[in-house]
DNA sequence: TCCATTTACTACAGTTGTGTAGCATTCTAG
DNA sequence: CTAGAATGCTACACAACTGTAGTAAATGGA
C-alpha cells in the first residue's frame, strides 16, 4: 500500500510577530500562575499557545530574554498600581487615617489583578535568577520608600530600617492571604488589625 | 595495541546502609542550602557524596522518599528548637517581658543552626510538593499556637487570627533578615522594634 | 583460605528539555 | 497569478536526569 503519508501537524493560525510576542508573554504568565515558576519552559510556553518551539525561538532568544521581557511588562503594571494605592504624599497627615485609606486600596489592588500579584508575592526566593533579582530589586525600592515614610513620621528614635522591613513583610503576607482566601481575609479585618496597631503606636 | 582497558571508577569507601542514609540526607540538605530546592536531584545527591546513582537508589526509593525522610529529621530538630525558644507557658506574664526574652532567644536559635532554618524560611511556595505541604502544615500548627496566645492575652475584641498571621509573617521575615545579614540585623535591633510595638499596644 | 553477603559500579533504555538547520505553507504586493 | 517575505513545521544533535538489570569488588565469618 502507499505510504500513509504521516500526518503533518495542522498549521497554527499565523500571527504577526508583535502580536505573537504578547501572546507568548501571556502564556508564560498563565503558566506561572497555574504551575509556579518551575513550570515555565520554552517547551511549556509553546505547548500552551499551541505552536512548536521554533516559533517561540523566533520571538525570543530563549527563556531568559522571554522572562525579562515579561518582567518589564509586569513591573510597570505592578508599580503603577502600587504607587497609586500607596499614600506617598501623606507625610504630614494623620497616620491612622492614612492607613485606613491605604489598606483597603491595597486590598482592592491585589484582587483586581490577582495573576500579576500572585506572580510577585509567590515567593521571591526559589525562582529563576532573572526573576528573583528583578523582584528583589523592586521590593527593595518599595521598602526604601516605606523607610522614608516611617522615618518622616516617627522621627529619630525609631529604627526605620527594621520597621520598614517589618511593614513590608506584613503587607506581603496579607497580600498572600487575600489571594489565597479572599472571602476570609476581607479588607475590613486587615484594616482593623493594621489600624489598631497604628492607633496603639500613636496613642 | 591492546585495549587500554578503560579506567574503572575508583571505589568509594564502603559505608553501611544506616550510615549511608544519614550521609545522603546531609548531602541533600547541603545542596538545598547552597543551590536551593531546585538543585536537589538523585543525581546531585550522588555526586555530592561521591558515589553513583544506584547507591542512592539502594538507600531510598527515589527523591520523594529521600526528601520525606529528610523532613522528618529537620521537622523534629526545628520544632524542638522552636518550642524551646517560644514562651508557651507565659499566658499570665507581662507581654513586654515575654517578648524581650523570646526575640533574642529566637535570634540565637536561627543563628545556631542556619542551615536548618534557611531551608525552612526560604520561601515555602515554589518548592517540591512534599516539602511545601510539610512546611505549611507545621507553619499552620505554629500559627495556631500563636493565635491561642494572642487570644489569651488580648481577649475578645482582638482579631487573633489575622494578628497571629501577621506576627508569624514578621517572625519569618526577621528570621530571613538575620540569616541574610547577621551583622546588620542584631538581636538588639529586632527586640527593640518588636518590644516597642508590644509596649505601644499595651500602653 | 574461601565463600556468601554487602556494597559499589557499568551500561542501557527512557523522558523532558534546549537550540538550530532546512523545508513547507500561507499571505501579499505587484 | 506568481514571486518573495513572513511564518510555521519537521528533524536532528545534545544535555541532564530517572530508574533498573547485571556485574565487580570488598568484607567478614566458617
Amino acid at each position: 500500500m502507499p505510504e500513509p503519508a504521516r500526518k503533518r501537524r495542522p498549521y497554527a493560525p499565523r500571527v504577526p510577530m508583535v502580536e505573537r510576542r504578547e501572546q507568548l508573554l501571556d502564556a508564560a504568565l498563565t503558566i506561572i500562575d497555574r504551575d509556579g515558576y518551575d513550570g515555565v519552559s520554552i517547551d511549556a510556553v509553546a505547548r500552551e499557545v499551541g505552536v512548536t518551539r521554533p516559533v517561540v525561538y523566533g520571538a525570543f532568544d530563549g527563556l531568559g530574554p522571554l522572562l525579562t521581557t515579561l518582567l518589564d511588562r509586569q513591573q510597570e503594571r505592578a508599580l503603577t498600581q502600587l504607587f497609586a494605592a500607596l499614600p506617598l504624599d501623606a507625610a504630614g497627615d494623620d497616620p491612622v487615617a492614612v492607613v485606613e485609606r491605604a489598606v483597603p486600596a491595597l486590598h482592592a489592588m491585589v484582587l483586581a489583578d490577582p495573576v500579576t500579584w500572585r506572580a510577585i508575592l509567590a515567593s521571591p526566593v526559589t525562582v529563576p535568577d532573572v526573576v528573583r533579582e528583578r523582584i528583589e530589586g523592586d521590593r527593595e525600592r518599595v521598602r526604601a520608600v516605606i523607610e522614608q515614610l516611617v522615618a518622616g513620621v516617627l522621627g529619630e528614635p525609631a529604627d526605620a530600617e527594621v520597621l520598614s522591613h517589618g511593614i513590608l513583610a506584613l503587607l506581603d503576607h496579607f497580600g498572600r492571604l487575600v489571594l489565597a482566601d479572599p472571602g476570609r481575609f476581607t479588607a475590613e479585618r486587615l484594616t482593623g488589625v493594621i489600624g489598631s496597631l497604628t492607633k496603639a503606636w500613636f496613642a
